[in-house]
DNA sequence: ATAGGTTGTCGAAGCGCTTCGACAGCTTTT
DNA sequence: AAAAGCTGTCGAAGCGCTTCGACAACCTAT
């Protein structure tokens, strides 16, 4: 193992003076710092990470928390994970990888032993648990996701309430009068995970708006609990027309009832989809869908990070704008003389 | 920031006294452990990361090498990622997320700073670039996957020749003569990723044994993509009566496909899975697959891991034997006569 | 009673780096 | 020509922990 003594040596300069070739905190002349480099390059150098931690209490390393769970958008968490990966390693940072079921000892066990020098949050929920204990720290942190008291905190995630009013809207425009919403799974609801409830209220304010009946069943994936839900809704509801769905695996199960039920998508009816646009491309159907931004979210919520670390940045939360891509499962609704 | 010393002279001992109650290297009598973690209690103390693994040269992390590209088995390695996040935990250790986009630098970087103690590998090809790196440094590491030439290395892996052999197998028990492959896309051949050939081995190999024909066609994930290769299979051999799916996005695709066609799955036609037992029982039609043991993997590989730095453990190969659970997506050819 | 073991604790050295203050050698200002 | 300001470099302190050798204090055996 190479140390900055050792390097130091070989350059024939003093250890200090390596490590401000290495930081950049001090100018160095030109020809000192080439030879520098090229006795780190020569021994094959690299710093050790420990070291440098306590001396300057900085790890340069980010911690991510996912969640535990896998019932709900995997391709999305993976995507965030990935991109915050990426992100991070451009900004000079490395990536430490929680999961949730630690619950807020990981936060406790990472900010008091200096692992690493800032968190992300997934998978926040409306009242969770481990927010106190970010808002008692000085350690900065960014929630991906939205909790109910966002006072204090640093937030990004889609706007999901402009999403749900976005989904109604399109549809409406179309003529539909009667939708219906395939919720996720009710666990999902009943741990009260904000963008579930936040998606329901945009849907539901703005069906009330322009006077459509809306219809909101939670469903779990797959084909069999898929098939049981749509049974339900259009029993109760044969008129309805659109369809919202907001649970990714619950798409392809709906497509391909539909089409067992005779029913044409769009002609008879229209689905739209909140979900990734892999998923909404790799349909049966091309899905007309609002794109969840996953790579969106995962980088700038470390480019929110690193700013705060930089001393820059302040606590806000960033709704993005939520956009709608027709493709070929809306259209105009069945006339109602037909 | 609570210090060791800070904790030491609060219960009246020295430093190396409370080091000692820590890490149990040397033994303690039974009141002065106490009084010591007493004293770690009221303080609330967190060893300090840094300055551990400065002083013991060890950083109790493990690095996690995902790949960057999301074409295939997503959700596989989401939970490959997870069980081995939570296997580490167990053993005190965390996990750093490395994605493949650094390639064998992020292996150089990591061994030569010490940021991790040992290093896990994930979609692995045949002749990786990252392994002569693995083999000249004495630091631990697990593969998950199989590399072309395995001698110094450690792995794990489904045995997917054998996956290849049982999916034939079976579907030979049930009378079926011509067989499909739906194959990975053709980019996953092209990088010669283990998995996706030695799956294709044991199926040639065993299929050719029995007596049956086989063919076999990479495909992209998706429904149109499955259409144009479904149609070329059935207007090569309209015979088939067997289909083996590797890539889990061609599955529901595949049953929708047959469904519209008219062929009844599994009157008509059979369909094999190769997937994690989620695909398979959210699938349309609830598949008879072989399922890719994603935890175990993730688990088995941490164990072999922690075991190596313990300085037990050695280098081996651990193939997983398939197993194929029978679901209702296979039945006996229809008989010939028809 | 004495040599030889244990057991439990302490002090000090050091892990490899960052960073602060000092300062020599310049250049610029007055 | 002296004062003031830069630049580039160095030495030393110290980050918070682990670990080694030392050594009291006690417990066996002989």
């Amino acid at each position: 193992m190479v140390t900055l003594a050792e390097v130091a040596q070989h350059a024939g300069v003093s250890a200090s003076t390596v490590s401000y070739v290495l930081s950049g905190k001090r100018s160095i002349s030109g020809a000192t710092r080439q030879r520098v480099e090229q006795s780190i390059r020569e021994l094959g150098y690299h710093p050790n990470a420990g070291a440098r931690a306590l001396a300057s209490s900085r790890s340069n390393i980010i911690a991510l928390m996912i969640p535990l769970r896998t019932d709900m958008y995997v391709p999305v968490m993976m995507e965030i994970a990935i991109a915050v990966a990426t992100t991070a390693r451009t900004h000079g940072y490395d990536v430490l990888l929680l999961t949730g079921e630690e619950g807020p000892d990981a936060v406790r066990r990472v900010t008091g032993s200096g692992l690493a020098d800032a968190m992300i949050l997934m998978d926040v929920q409306l009242d969770d648990e481990r927010l106190p204990l970010l808002r008692g720290t000085d350690q900065p942190s960014v929630l991906i996701g939205l909790p109910a008291d966002t006072t204090g905190l640093t937030c990004v995630d889609l706007d999901f309430k402009a999403t749900g009013a976005l989904c109604v809207e399109h549809l409406a425009m179309l003529g539909h009068r009667d939708i219906a919403v395939i919720g996720e799974a009710p666990a999902v609801y009943e741990r009260h995970t904000g963008f579930a409830e936040r998606t329901l209220d945009g849907l539901r304010a703005r069906s009330q708006e322009l006077g459509m009946r809306l219809l909101h069943r939670p469903c779990e994936g797959g084909y069999d609990a898929m098939a049981v839900t749509l049974a339900r809704i259009l029993d109760e509801r044969p008129s309805t027309t659109g369809f919202v769905v907001q649970n990714e695996s619950a798409v392809e199960p709906l497509l391909a009832l539909l089409r067992q039920q005779g029913r044409a998508v769009p002609e008879d009816v229209s689905v739209v989809g909140i979900c990734p646009d892999q998923v909404a491309t790799q349909a049966s159907v091309r899905l007309t869908s609002v794109s969840i931004p996953a790579q969106e979210m995962g980088r700038h919520a470390v480019e929110q990070l690193v700013a705060k670390l930089d001393g820059r940045g302040s606590d806000e939360v960033l709704l993005i704008a939520p956009e709608l891509t027709v493709r070929t499962s809306t259209g105009p609704a069945p006339s109602a003389t037909h």
